[in-house]
DNA sequence: GAAGGCCAAATTGCATACAATTTTGGCGTG
DNA sequence: CACGCCAAAATTGTATGCAATTTGGCCTTC
C-alpha cells in the first residue's frame, strides 16, 4: 500500500452483481424497453443474467424502493404503471423541490460545471436532430442526466437521491403519457437555466426550472381516468 | 366479501416478516436505544426475531435504502452514524421540501385533520411534562409524528415518503449532536403551526415551518469535525 | 519486546432446496 | 354454453448449506 496504489477508480471488475442488475433494469424501464406493467419474473431476470434468485430478489427491492417497480405479496414484481394522479405527484415534488436545487446550484456553481452543462447541452442537441426510437429514447435520458446533473452541482446527497428517482419516475411518466415524446420542442429551457446559473442569478434559475417544469407536464395528457381505467383502456374509439 | 368487511385495519398476523422486523429496528434506531455505529449481525438478528437471515437481510437492505443503516460489502450492516456534514445535508432538504409541504396542507386541510393535530399538540405537551430518557424518547418521535402527520395532509405520497426518511434520519441526528435534547423547549412551534394551517394561511405556515427548523437545527452541536474525525474524537478535553 | 505473517474462527454473499401460495387448465354440473 | 370446483404447474417466500472474505489471535523472527 506504498506505490501508486492512489488515484485508481474502483475496480471495474463486476462486484455487486445486484446493483447491476438493478441498474440495467431501470435502464430498461426508464428507456420503455420494459413496457409498464410487465411481470418480472424472478426466475426469468436471473437465467438472463446469469445469477441466483436472491440477487435478482435484491435489485427488485432496490426498484421497488425507488418506485419504478411494484411488488405484491406472492404475485411477484411489476413495472410500475403510474396513473395519472401518480404522475401528476411526481411533478408537483419536483416543483417542490427543484427550484430550491436550482437555487443552491447556483450559489456554488464552479467554471468546470458550466462546461460539463455545456457538454451536456450540446449532446442533447444532437440527439433533437436524429431521428428514431433509439434517439428518442437516447433524449429523455439525456434530458434527465441533465436535471441530476443540477442536482450533483448542487452538493446535497439526499436531494440528488431523491431527484435520481423523480426523475426516472418521471421518465416512466413522460414514455406513458407524452404526447409529442419530445418535451423540449420549441423550447431551449436548459440551455436558459444554463446561463441563468452561470450568472449567478439563482431566482432566475429556479423560475426558469419551474416553467421548464411547467413544459414539461403540460406536454402530458393525464385525463383522469378514475375508476374506468379498465372499461377506457378496452374502448379503443375516443 | 358483503359483510362488513370494510373499514378493518390490515390483518393484525403478521404478514410480512421482513417490514415488522424493518419497523421494529428504524423504531430501535431512531430512539436511540440501538447506538449509532452498532453492528447488526445478520444471524443475531434472525435468532432475535426467530427467523432466517434472509429475512433480516431484507430488512436491513431496506433500512440500508433509508439511509438508517449504512453496509459495507462482506464486513456487514452498522447502524447511520451520520456526519455533521450528513446532518446538515437533512436539514438542508427540511428546508428545501417542508415549506412547501405547509402550503399545500394549507390549501386542504380539513376540520378532521386539525383535530388529528390537536390531539398530536396534546400528547406532546404530555410528554414535555414527564421526565426520564424514556418520555425523552417518546417525545422525539412525537414530534417527528407531527411533521408526518403534516405530509399526510398534504396528500403526496411521494413526497410523505421523503419526509419518511427525512425525519426518521433528523431523529438519528438529534440523538447524536443534540445539546438539550429538547428541541422544542421554550417554544410552541407546532401549536402556531397549526393555528396558521386552520387559518388557511399556507404562507404563514410555511415560514412557520422554516423558523421552526432553525430552531431544531440551533439546538444541534455540528462543529466541523472535517478530515479529524478520528484525532478528535480521541481528544477527551476540548 | 515489537513487527509482521499465517492460520482459524466468524461473518457475509450467493446458490439451492423446500414450503406456501397463486395461477392455470381441465373437468363436471347446472 | 357458462359457471364453479379441483388438481397440477408455476411462482414466490423462506431456510439452509457452502464458498469467499474479513477478523483476531498466535507464532515466528528480528
Amino acid at each position: 500500500m506504498t506505490l501508486a496504489d492512489h488515484s485508481f477508480a474502483p475496480p471495474p471488475v463486476a462486484e455487486d452483481r445486484a446493483a447491476m442488475i438493478r441498474d440495467h433494469l431501470r435502464d430498461a424501464i426508464v428507456d420503455r424497453r420494459l413496457a409498464p406493467g410487465t411481470k418480472l419474473n424472478e426466475a426469468e431476470v436471473g437465467t438472463l443474467f446469469d445469477v441466483s434468485r436472491t440477487v435478482v430478489r435484491a435489485a427488485l427491492q432496490a426498484l421497488a424502493f425507488e418506485g419504478l417497480v411494484k411488488t405484491e405479496r406472492n404475485r411477484g414484481a411489476f413495472v410500475a404503471n403510474p396513473t395519472p394522479d401518480e404522475a401528476r405527484q411526481v411533478f408537483a415534488s419536483r416543483r417542490l423541490i427543484e427550484p430550491g436545487i436550482a437555487r443552491a446550484a447556483a450559489a456554488c456553481v464552479t467554471p468546470k460545471d458550466i462546461a460539463s452543462f455545456r457538454a451536456r447541452l450540446h449532446d442533447e442537441s444532437r440527439l433533437l436532430s436524429e431521428r428514431g426510437p433509439s434517439a428518442r429514447r437516447a433524449e429523455i435520458h439525456a434530458s434527465g442526466d441533465f436535471h441530476l446533473l443540477l442536482a450533483n452541482v448542487a452538493g446535497n446527497a439526499i436531494l440528488l437521491r431523491f431527484m435520481e428517482e423523480l426523475v426516472a419516475r418521471s421518465s416512466l411518466v413522460i414514455a406513458l403519457y407524452g404526447r409529442s415524446g419530445a418535451s423540449s420542442c420549441g423550447h431551449n429551457d436548459h440551455g436558459n437555466i444554463v446561463n441563468a446559473l452561470e450568472a449567478g442569478d439563482g431566482n432566475r434559475a429556479a423560475q426558469l426550472l419551474l416553467t421548464h417544469i411547467d413544459h414539461i407536464e403540460s406536454d402530458l395528457d393525464l385525463r383522469s381516468t378514475t375508476g374506468l381505467a379498465l372499461a377506457e383502456a378496452l374502448n379503443t374509439r375516443d
